[in-house]
DNA sequence: CAATTTACGTCAGGAGTGTTGACATAAAAA
DNA sequence: TTTTTATGTCAACACTCCTGACGTAAATTG
């Protein structure tokens, strides 16, 4: 926000207001890019789901799956912030189709615990890599400090109530290599 | 993507691994970080649309229409990149509760040019307040280098063959005042 | 001027995602 | 033994997007 009680912002009208346009000009133009920019990041894992029955929500649920291996249904809902239901209906079919396997507990029973199979793994790699791709050409071509100003503003744009534990998930190193730790 | 055939990646493996996991950790990092900035950067607008019978797609076609007064239905399908068909059903009711005036063309009678109505200006202002403060306070937290930053990845995240139109429509003045320019 | 193209509207059907409400079961915890 | 927890599931509803198909008015073209 402009401080509009600053004495520089008052005394020099033109100067004053083409900062505040400015200013609202780059928050809307902001707005924009997170629009522009996330429609295209997805665009090209929805290609590789469309027409295999499956959609964005199963390709949420296998990466997490398989970032980690193990976790819960409990788990993967608070992460995915969705309800049990909409879990359920992805959930049911990528596990019917083999690409995830369920577990019970071992000291609570109550539990599921998910993993990916192999063929679980090898989907998700696909996924991912087309996104990793885009991330790839636009981190290279941006440089290593456009990289570091993504990721401060991208935090901050979580909610600050839950962004340290959604940072801390982010940056936690849990099985990147997606390994099926089984035992 | 790293290249395994390098010298100095194959002689050096706690090193090379090093680097190599890092890379893959930030593409990952960089990907959940676009899934949970860009879920929590929509809440808020959202929020203010459930109960109304309004989505997400009913705010974006009320930014764009507010950004380009005027704007032709073919010229609001290409940005939105949807079919006529979605967005009629978005535009219909926005339409009959009179926060979009359709108006045909002067020159061209075949076109039908989209205003807000008064309000509609005011919804839409609202929508995009709840956005703006969140962006605001990202941004301010940030700092100027970090939003370019931000801005710079954003940008190179969208597909580069349309990345240069989407890129001059944003940075674009167009009618950022969301002045109703009837006449 | 007749034929074609353009801009738009719309009916029909289908897929995917997310929600709320309600009910059921097995297992852990009190 | 009672209660709570973790999970599963049936049902119904809302929003968004898509493809295919058909229709109309107006501009453009030959």
């Amino acid at each position: 926000m402009a401080d509009f009680s600053s004495p520089s912002l008052r005394r020099a009208p033109p100067r004053g207001d083409d900062r505040l346009f400015l200013t609202e000009r780059k928050l809307r133009q902001g707005a924009e890019l997170m629009f522009f920019a996330y429609r295209d990041f997805t665009e090209d894992a929805d290609k590789l789901l469309t027409g295999r029955d499956y959609g964005r929500a199963h390709h949420r649920t296998l990466h997490f799956i398989g970032r980690q291996p193990g976790i819960s249904v409990a788990g993967l809902l608070e992460i995915l912030a969705i309800t049990k239901q909409s879990l359920a209906r992805v959930l049911k079919p990528l596990i019917a189709d083999g690409l995830v396997r369920s577990e019970t507990g071992a000291d609570d029973r109550r539990k599921r615990l998910l993993y990916l199979t192999e063929e679980g793994r090898a989907f998700e790699g696909q996924l991912s890599l087309a996104q990793r791709e885009r991330l790839t050409n636009a981190f290279r071509e941006a440089g290593p400090e456009a990289v570091e100003g993504f990721r401060r503003v991208m935090a901050l744009m979580i909610d600050s109530d839950r962004r340290d534990d959604i940072l801390d998930f982010v940056y936690s190193n849990a099985d990147a290599g997606n390994v099926e730790t089984k035992e």
